[in-house]
RNA sequence: GGUGGGGUACCGAAGCGGCCAACCGGGGCAGACUGUAAAUCUGCUGGCGAAUGCCUACGGAGGUUCGAAUCCUCCCCCCACCA
């Protein structure tokens, strides 16, 4: 297990005794997952991967979903006090996450069998009065003061941190805890941020007389030009297809740049040592297929949506990025259709011709009018293929291909489909 | 509390009465080149408008002026040094 995390880069740190631990008897180990949102991005894959290798070595995962802590917010790696989601809100985003959650993992086995809990479950119901005699007993504030996160949140004047947050690091031990209890949990993983809440979890449970715990964690995933990963123009990359497609989840990986394509196939697919080397041989020798990316892509989205949204994906993209769109038929456009941003618009208005600024505005394809005209300005605009001529350029029912789409291309990558109705 | 220096578009940073929707750099977008890559080069980068144009914008509120990001008054916030 630690041998696989640690060729594929997944391994940032773990404690001393960790290695042996996996090595040994089969361990339960947990994730906590935090449902400030809900759905969860392609941030998360990460740690889902590393409880998709937990059970892959034969080890119980549990995939915890912060329903508790998720009311309070964990201050790591946050510059300021977050605002505190409602109870149904944090309920909801539970919900959606544990959905999200047990695609990935197999409930079934019997061997091995992975495990959901919510940690509301206990910390909803938890006595203030218990928690400080029994938990907050073994917390030293002089070393909670010491943290990162705290002392980062203290310097600053401004935003301060509020007495909730600071507790935070005890709530997250605390689960540690009651997992060790109620499941016979050892190990916790996470992100690197999520260090000292996960040693804070460790020493709790020795103090409360348990047995040695272990921790490890994963790098934190930053593209090499140092940017955030997950982040597009279009914002954040959901696993939810309501929130992103799983054509643009597939377009997101399927643009990964040659220099990093090799690290993902590592982080976030399943594929073995020998196909990611071939793979990586293949970006050396004949880059222009680009076959890493497309492993990589088919095989996350595959993961997230199914066997159907890969096709799906596969299919809009190749109709698209296909070169010409002759000979395209309306039934290979109303495949798609549901993969791509689209408009409808009345065949009246077509009639008398449409402005494509206003059109790429009211569709949200560009920003604004001014936006827009200034891309068909620069030449970044194609109606079916065809590039525009100037910024007052219509779209009109003669446009129509088989009498029903208009297709207009903005810049190299983003697509809108204009269906007359 | 005192003194001095600041708050300008997504970020950094010029401008210090009209030529300012605001130099320049970064970022972003687009074009060329490619492979829906990287690097490079070019263009664009407040809104509305076909447009001479109009509207909104240089911390906030007033004022001076034909005209202010630029001058004056008050207020708010930041930084440095001193106490």
């Amino acid at each position: 297990m630690i041998d696989e995390l640690r060729w594929r880069g997944l391994l940032a740190d773990a404690t001393e005794h960790a290695p042996a631990a996996l090595a040994g008897g089969q361990v339960t180990g947990y994730i906590g997952f935090d449902p400030s949102a809900s759905s969860l991005h392609v941030g998360s894959l990460v740690p889902i991967m590393g409880l998709v290798h937990l059970q892959r070595a034969g080890h119980c995962p549990i995939a915890l979903v912060g329903g508790g802590t998720g009311l309070i917010g964990d201050p790591s790696g946050k510059a300021s006090e977050r605002a505190l989601l409602t109870r149904a809100r944090a309920e909801e985003n539970a919900a959606g996450i544990h959905r999200q959650l047990a695609s990935f993992l197999d409930f079934e086995s019997r061997a091995a069998p992975a495990r959901m809990a919510n940690n509301l479950d206990w910390l909803g119901n938890l006595r203030l009065v218990d928690f400080l005699r029994d938990t907050g007993k073994h917390f030293s504030v002089n070393a909670m003061l010491r943290k990162e996160s705290v002392r980062r949140r203290i310097a600053d004047e401004d935003s301060g941190i509020s007495f909730t947050e600071f507790s935070y690091q005890l709530l997250q031990a605390h689960d540690f805890l009651e997992l060790n209890r109620r499941h016979g949990c050892t190990l916790q993983m996470g992100g690197s941020d999520q260090w000292g809440n996960i040693t804070a979890g460790i020493d709790l449970v020795r103090r409360m007389g348990g047995p040695r715990c272990h921790g490890v964690v994963f790098p934190l995933i930053e593209s090499a030009s140092g940017a955030k990963f997950g982040k597009t123009e279009e914002g954040t990359v959901w696993l939810d297809p309501a929130r992103t497609s799983p054509y643009r989840f597939y377009q997101f990986w399927l643009n990964t740049p040659d220099a990093e394509a090799i690290r993902y196939l590592r982080f976030f697919t399943l594929l073995g040592r020998t196909e990611v080397e071939e793979l990586a041989h293949a970006v050396a020798e004949r880059p222009h297929r680009r076959e890493a990316q497309r492993r990589l892509a088919a095989e996350v989205t595959r993961a997230v949506h199914g066997a159907g949204g890969l096709e799906g994906a596969e299919r809009a993209s190749r109709v698209l990025f296909g070169g010409s769109l002759e000979g395209l038929g309306a039934d290979d456009i109303a495949e798609i259709f549901a993969d791509v941003p689209s408009k409808v618009v009345a065949r009246g208005d077509l009639e008398a011709g449409i402005e494509l600024a206003v059109l790429m505005a009211d569709a949200g394809a560009a920003p604004s009018r001014s936006e827009a005209r200034r891309l068909m300005r620069g030449g970044g605009v194609r109606v079916n293929g065809e590039g525009v001529k100037g910024m007052r350029a219509r779209v009109q029912t003669r446009d129509l291909i088989d009498g029903r789409y208009i297709v207009v291309r903005i810049g190299k990558k983003r697509h809108l489909v204009v269906e007359a109705g």
